[in-house]
DNA sequence: ATTTATTTTTAGATTAATCTAACTATTAAT
DNA sequence: ATTAATAGTTAGATTAATCTAAAAATAAAT
């Protein structure tokens, strides 16, 4: 039926589903072309290809928009590459920088079985090494929640995911703490007096956050109590 | 330096490798395009394209060789397959049987980091789900010793790889007693007397295999004492 | 409401990989 | 040594994916 796709026509499908906030609103041409780093021509050739396969909505100059089977599509690249991104990370001791570009070609390996096993085998994980959400074998996808961690509750747990700020004094100080993309945190209290945060770190030893610096830190949460 | 192949390059120059007994013989078209499901002229078009890029040695009406260039991409290809085909057996659980397709897929993944670490993982095994052995890093691969279990020494180690006789009476012998395609033989003993050979199948316990029987079973060999 | 700028689409070419049909070389048979 | 059969090559087309350059539509600015 889903008469098999190419891997430039899944790549395209998976630029539409990120550029369009989860396959909710419609991608221009130009913005494509940009994305998948070719010419506006290119992509014109291609949305009438996954027009003509009902994979998407397009109508001359008004854009492209995801149909059901191509969100579905779009949504199985995506679970394969986040899967395969825990492999690599979890397995193969990869570190988190490393593992895009190799996930970029394995979410194309077309086997379902496989990625049954290879969930099973990774302890059916909810969230890949960036802290975002894996979607399920139906291609449903929680929103994942991101916070500062001055913001989230007492008892949170969560991946950190990016710092709001790059200032050097602030990325060192987070170095020299031991506090990385990728690094697991645990907040265990929050003083009301300074604002600070005591934070277990890859479930080290506790560590206390000044509220400047916690205020920048944000995670993308697993648990909370 | 070595441009990037497409799979399709990667593929020819395997099948070329494995049609030419690992790389010392000439491939005549036909013989590849049977082996490449396509037809003859398309083989003499790639041929001359791969000829080009000096990965293989051809003149007209004379057949294609591998060239040390061609050769070391065949057996980098073979190396990742039989090394992907391990960890789907080994860590996946699938069978014996399942894995070859995907592998196919798999092998064209272009990391060398990946493969290393892979490698490492798989705790650098020699041989894959089949018994084909695995070429190093270098592209330097041992000939697999074969032998049926009547012939070889007694504390042999080995993978069935084979049945020599379809007999369905024999087949389902096998089949009752635990042995498949894969199995693990250790060869404890051997009668004088009537050629039965005991064995251990999967590391599980003793049994008794009977010379006619014995002389269908065919290993290849993972260790000797 | 024109003009200008931006975006999008077409037209025409190119490259890899494939095909069919026709032709040529080599090998085997008589 | 011819002839017949097999194997190998070329010519010409096709399809996916890409490109450049030119044209057309839409949006923004005056
Ligand atoms: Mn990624
Ligand atoms: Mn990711
Ligand atoms: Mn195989
Ligand atoms: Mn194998």
């Amino acid at each position: 039926m889903i008469s098999e796709l190419s891997f430039t026509e899944e790549n395209y499908l998976k630029a539409i589903f990120h550029l369009s906030s989860e396959g909710t609103e419609t991608v221009n041409t130009n913005s494509l072309a940009e994305s998948m780093s070719t010419t506006p021509a290119s992509v014109n050739d291609m949305v009438k290809r996954l027009a003509q396969k009902k994979l998407i909505g397009y109508q001359k100059y008004k854009g492209a928009t995801l149909l059901p089977k191509g969100k579905k599509v779009a949504l199985t690249i995506i679970r394969k590459h986040r899967l395969w991104e825990v492999f690599l990370v979890e397995k193969l001791e990869f570190k988190w920088d490393e593992v895009h570009e190799i996930a970029e070609q394995l979410e194309h390996i077309k086997s379902p079985t496989l990625i049954k096993k290879l969930d099973k085998f990774l302890g059916f994980p909810t969230m890949d090494p960036h802290g975002d959400p894996i979607p399920d074998e139906d291609g449903v996808m929680k929103a994942s929640i991101r916070a500062s961690i001055s913001d989230v509750n007492i008892n949170s747990r969560g991946i950190v995911v990016a710092v709001n700020n790059d200032d050097t004094l602030l990325l060192q100080h987070l170095d020299s703490i031991g506090i990385k993309l990728g690094s697991r945190i645990h907040v265990i209290d929050r003083m009301e007096f300074d604002g600070s945060v005591s934070v277990t770190i890859d479930d080290g030893k506790k560590q206390f956050i000044s509220k400047p610096v916690a205020e920048n830190l944000m995670i993308t949460i697993t648990d909370t109590k």
